[in-house]
RNA sequence: GGUGAGGUGGCCGAGUGGUCGAAGGCGCACGCCUGGAAAGUGUGUAUACGGCAACGUAUCGAGGGUUCAAAUCCCUCCCUCACCGCCA
């Protein structure tokens, strides 16, 4: 959520800010309804002050011995109409204040000054290059093919299971799967300073509300059949970031670079509006594994906290000795809540192009204000908003991917990149 | 799922209809005291919105209701704790 009042204080530059994004601000509805918002909040004030007056008054001569009844009289005869038009004001006040929520949740954050111009994925910039793409003397397979080859991944059954987008893996490429949690989550934790956290994967919908995926993105999101409005989570960004919730933390709890957590979870999401993209494979399922890191820091250190936590994913695939390239989102197609995004993508030979393995946010305090996630900030004593960041490390099913296609052998066999051995056992190839 | 007890400020905790945004304590800040510190002592110490300000309004788990007036009474829901049942 932005700040009402430096909408209120410049919203043309706001707008301007926002059409980066391709987000067209209503200034003038938004400027008639604080304007609303606020002549409904002085006269239904004013009533309550009225009454709360009058209320007192009564109390007190009640106190001095008088009827209820005739202190009531004297008081003020009127008091029970002023009762009714409190009813209907404050209740007017409620409803222009809850349209104004609605229309604040649904601006997305402004970009940053670094973010690129530009509508499409094309658009976005690239600033590094990692690795080389390595090359093969013979024909190179896609991840599906190399691992129904090995009898090892099986759509299918998955479909028959649940249905389209799902996958089943077997044996040691399950083993894999599973190793690249432990590995990433051990290099976080040992290396680079993130505590480990483990959370739930329903949500509530004030948690949604807070990192941004409600109210707009409801249609991203598996609802449970339930009447209490949970959610599987899309990521684990969304329980992570939430234990910040309505909470200050003190000056000493953020150390001296915020608070990290690191988490696996699975992630659920709908893919509604994905029809036909990504149909084959692995790389867009409604379920997939992921190793989050979540930072929560001071304002001051929002900016420099990106650029550690894009290195620290970065970390991941350089161990894996795994080509990727480092892309800086354009304003279209940047997130709806983040200020600034680096994608990591991955090389797929199987694809003979990169594609995303990794989203690397900072949100600024647009998170933070939506679910009031603040600290003491002892310069000032007083509670101020924390700015949020968060990033994969890695989307474990799209490392997986990657690994098959860039360590295929000409067998059809899959070595093991050699910092996974640790996690392998003696396993040093698939299929071998 | 059943029964019972609870949810109050950064924390603990009092408050069962009226001058209560809320006693007291802890913590914190500043001062006094001290050679310095501890102890002691004095003062201050929530958030949001509106207002240049004085100040006003709201907030005692959430929502609704009763009343001139609700932290306090009634209803619904959520959560926590204890015991019982069930269960991985």
């Amino acid at each position: 959520m932005l700040d009402i009042k430096a909408i209120r204080q410049n919203p043309e530059a706001v707008a301007q800010a926002l059409e980066k994004r391709g987000f067209t601000l209503d200034v003038d509805a938004f400027e008639q309804l604080d304007a609303r918002r606020k002549q409904a909040d002085i006269d239904s004030q004013n009533l309550l002050a009225e009454r709360k007056r009058a209320s007192k008054q009564v109390g007190q001569l009640i106190g001095q011995g008088m009827s209820v009844d005739d202190a009531k009289a004297q008081v003020n005869e009127t008091l029970e109409k002023i009762a009714s038009r409190i009813d209907t004001l404050t209740e007017e006040a409620k409803q222009v204040q809850a349209q104004l929520e609605d229309m604040l949740l649904g601006i997305p954050n402004i970009p940053d000054e670094d973010v690129p111009q530009g509508s499409t994925e094309a658009d976005n910039r690239e600033v590094a290059r990692w690795g080389e793409p390595g090359t093969f003397d013979f024909p190179v397979k896609d991840h599906v093919a190399l691992g129904e080859a090995i009898g090892q991944l099986d759509s299918d059954v998955a479909a028959k299971i649940t249905g389209s987008r799902f996958t089943v893996m077997y044996g040691e490429l399950a083993r894999l799967h599973r190793a690249l949690i432990q590995f990433m989550l051990d290099i976080h934790t040992r290396e680079h300073g993130y505590r480990e956290i483990y959370v739930p994967y329903i949500v509530n919908q004030d948690s949604l509300r807070g990192t941004g995926q409600l109210p707009k993105f409801e249609e991203d999101l598996f609802k449970l059949r339930a009447d209490n409005d949970y959610y599987l989570i899309p990521t684990a960004e969304v329980p992570v970031t939430n234990v910040a919730r309505d909470r200050i933390f003190d000056d000493g709890e953020l150390g001296e670079e915020g608070v990290r957590f690191a988490c696996h979870t699975p992630c659920f999401r709908s893919e509604a509006g994905s029809y036909g993209k990504d149909t084959r494979g692995m790389i867009r399922q409604h379920q997939f594994e992921k190793v989050e890191l979540v930072q929560l820091v001071r304002p001051s250190d929002s900016t420099a906290a990106l650029e550690r936590l894009t290195g620290h994913a970065e970390v991941i695939l350089q161990r894996l000795e795994l080509p990727y390239r480092k892309v800086i989102l354009c304003g279209g197609d940047i997130g709806f809540s983040a200020r600034k995004t680096y994608d990591l993508e991955v090389w797929l030979p199987g694809q003979d192009t990169y594609r995303e393995i990794s989203s690397c946010s900072n949100f600024g305090d647009y998170q933070a204000r939506r679910m009031q996630a603040r600290w003491r900030n002892p310069a000032t004593g007083k509670p101020e908003l924390l700015h949020t960041l968060n990033g994969s490390g890695l989307a474990v099913g799209r490392t997986l991917v990657a690994i098959l296609e860039n360590y295929q052998q000409a067998d059809g066999t899959i070595r093991i990149p050699a910092a996974l051995h640790p996690y392998m056992g003696d396993v040093t190839h698939l299929g071998g």
